[in-house]
DNA sequence: CCTTGCCTTAAACCTATGTTGAAGGTCTAA
DNA sequence: TTAGACCTTCAACATAGGTTTAAGGCAAGG
């Protein structure tokens, strides 16, 4: 049983265009065609794809997909590859994930920063006297209040 | 005490042409200029720079950060509309995070279904018999070991 | 037979986020 | 006083990842 691209795309969630985006990059060389040139999807183009769609959500681009993609079709010689390609991928993906929690840190502070100026009334709490310039003692202060946070003291300089 | 461009992107690690970019689309409103039309940024601008950075790491998009900088000039009025906002930044920043740990998983049962694979020496252990179509055993013979691979349950549909 | 709804390709277009280059100003040290 | 190292603006270019549009083919239903 075959699908066509609209359905495909229904399925996925993807647009046609997007998945003739894909097979023009290389992304889609297992699709085959009917009489009339007309792509057909099987199931298994379908597990492909799922495949493809979480390399893309992990940021992996395009022509680096293809060049997985490649050595899919080329058999049992590129396993170890392809193993140790999954393995890159999975450490960028750690890194990400790293990355994004020590934003959230930095966002926890400011929201603490806000929350007590708030409480204040003014922002002003914050400020060194007389200036609208920020006293750095602010961040030292939340790092007493909350030494979990050491993750973002790169932002602490002084 | 003020710097150049050019100290601060060499401090910060962003490129003066990135940071001419960043003024031209309102992220830097604070910054004066000397005589000669020089860019002066002091300590405190930096900290904005901080804060510019961290928003930047976050996937949110310049005009959005504009916003936010607009806010930050307004005074005290504005206080509890930057900590709404903050905190939207944040709810974004957890749904990125649990996005890529589902990627993760997925990824984690590629890895073993090469894992095995190669230990068989063939891929074909995972394709239902004669063909090149993927068993959907496999995933659920994987989630049989890997209880806590729940996560990305939404990929075996079967 | 004609309309509707799919599908096809190729090429042009779009958005975000910068980068690069041209043309010129200022300051400092030799 | 001239060379070098900074800085300025403005405009053109680049890149990724698609989307849109134009022009056309095939098949089914009325």
């Amino acid at each position: 049983m075959t699908y066509r691209i609209g359905e495909v795309a229904k399925k996925l969630g993807i647009s046609t265009s997007a998945l003739r985006f894909y097979d023009a990059h290389g992304l889609l060389p297992f699709v085959q065609r009917d009489a009339q040139g007309n792509r057909e999807f099987t199931d298994n183009d379908l597990n492909y794809l799922d495949v493809i769609t979480v390399l893309k959500k992990s940021g992996v681009p395009v022509a680096t997909i293809a060049d997985f993609i490649k050595l899919c079709m080329q058999g049992d010689d590129t396993l170890v590859q392809r193993y140790a390609y999954l393995e890159d991928t999975e450490q960028a993906l750690d890194e990400q994930i790293r990355a994004l929690k020590r934003q959230k840190a930095f966002l926890k502070f400011k929201q603490w920063y806000y929350q007590t100026a708030i409480e204040a009334g003014t922002e002003t709490i914050h400020f060194k006297a007389g200036t609208h310039d920020f006293d750095p003692e602010a961040k030292r202060e939340y790092l007493r209040l909350h030494p979990e946070a050491v993750d973002f003291a790169h932002f602490v300089e002084d």
